[in-house]
DNA sequence: TCAAAAGTGTTGCCGATACACCCATGG
DNA sequence: CCATGGGTGTATCGGCAACACTTTTGA
């Protein structure tokens, strides 16, 4: 009879989102960066970007430095997704794996050389290719997690620079929701959150009256690393 | 200069929780077991219940096999609740060590044998000694969690039999959120969450009118194991 | 017939939505 | 002066909390 690997392997992978205009559609849209297999299992189909768990940093810092790696960006935003552990997520033949798997936000303004990688490519979130393992299910938990999270917490600041207008901002919920929301509730929603805080500068440049530019209130920490940070 | 441990051990522990009697006010409250640690680090001090991963178990199942060794108890209600991996958790000398924590809800009329083992032993949940590692902070974050869920979901279920009157699931309410419930709204809360299903059975024996029985509709899942099945 | 809990009705408040309407700017 | 988005006002709707009230039992 055949029995188990002899060790358990502890992975640590990241599902990482940017807004990005759609190649298609021109509208923002989320989208992922995926990493293409070298060795098998699943040699030569894409992934999530991931690696195993060094014994001298934290989970989510590999989380960080495995982003780091895969896009030569650093994360606006982090959260732990969920531990994957069942028995079936690879062949048999192959080593039982554990994984931890985070969430990030990244600005991929800064620095577009993230593409340069050749075996690293990004995707729109919901229109990427076969996945290995049970990564697609993985994306889509990520999906709706982040889809979740950002009407009630202020991580669609992730994708926005220090100032913003409002405007912006609800381009970000938009897009992460994929669908138009009412200018004039969304200003009172925000303003009501107690999250934003209005500066006296102003965007001009669009053939119409200026916006006003806001700033996250700062005393409130927009990382949620789960129980260990408040919460 | 010094380094880390060779290798990372990966353990599952559990946050167990039941509904009994506060032993002073009489009130019902969260109950959970606690194991004393036989050997160092932290040896005889309290804490949760757990060991390593088998090679040939999935996580959920590993939690539940503990809970099952510990309180001779089956759960009612099991998910995960956060993967545990910081540098700082145990004592530098200690095997590095990554937890998968899961909580879990009994029902602990059926069997109080649960109380035999010797270095088992039930804490009211809030009133729990000083415990090993990070172990406070996780049941902290779980009574989070409950507090959270029982609000919109019906895990509430898992303290009670197959069926039930309102003032029983009131009741439960009532202990997990600690405050008191208004009775009418209570009901109409549940009756239009679609999650009950009246039948046409009454306990009697109070004396009073007598409370219809309701049960939970069977056609939704109560287990919620993340991502894996549909939410 | 009375206490106590089951169960129903009613009201007022608050937040969210829909949408009409003014404001300020660039062209 | 007009098109465009910025920003404000306001009516409506629905859910929820508070609480008065009726019903039905056991003692």
């Amino acid at each position: 009879m055949a029995h188990g690997p002899e060790r358990v392997a502890l992975a640590v992978s990241t599902v990482i989102f940017a807004l990005r205009p759609h190649p298609t559609t021109r509208r923002l849209a989320l989208w992922i960066p995926l990493v293409r297999r070298i060795r098998a299992p699943h040699q030569g189909t894409w992934a999530l970007p991931g690696g195993p768990l060094a014994t001298d940093e934290g989970l989510a810092a590999s989380a960080a430095r495995n982003l780091r790696e895969t896009t030569r960006l650093a994360p606006r935003y982090l959260e732990q997704l969920y531990a994957f552990g069942g028995l079936d997520r690879a062949p048999s033949a192959a080593e039982r794996t554990v994984s931890v798997v985070y969430w990030a936000l990244v600005r991929p303004e800064e620095a577009d050389a993230s593409v340069a990688t050749v075996n690293v490519k990004w995707f729109v979130a919901d229109e990427h290719p076969e996945l290995a393992f049970d990564h697609a299910l993985i994306v889509e938990y990520a999906l709706w997690r982040l889809r979740n999270k950002v009407e009630y917490s202020r991580i669609a600041a992730a994708f926005l620079g220090e100032t913003f207008t409002l405007a912006e901002l609800r381009g970000v919920h938009e897009a992460v929701l994929q669908r138009t929301l009412d200018p004039a509730n969304f200003r009172r929603q925000m303003e009501s959150s107690g999250r934003l805080v209005a500066t006296d500068e102003f965007r001009t440049g669009g053939r119409h009256r200026p916006a006003r530019l806001y700033r996250h209130d700062e005393s409130i920490h927009l990382a949620d690393n789960g129980p260990l940070t408040g919460l």
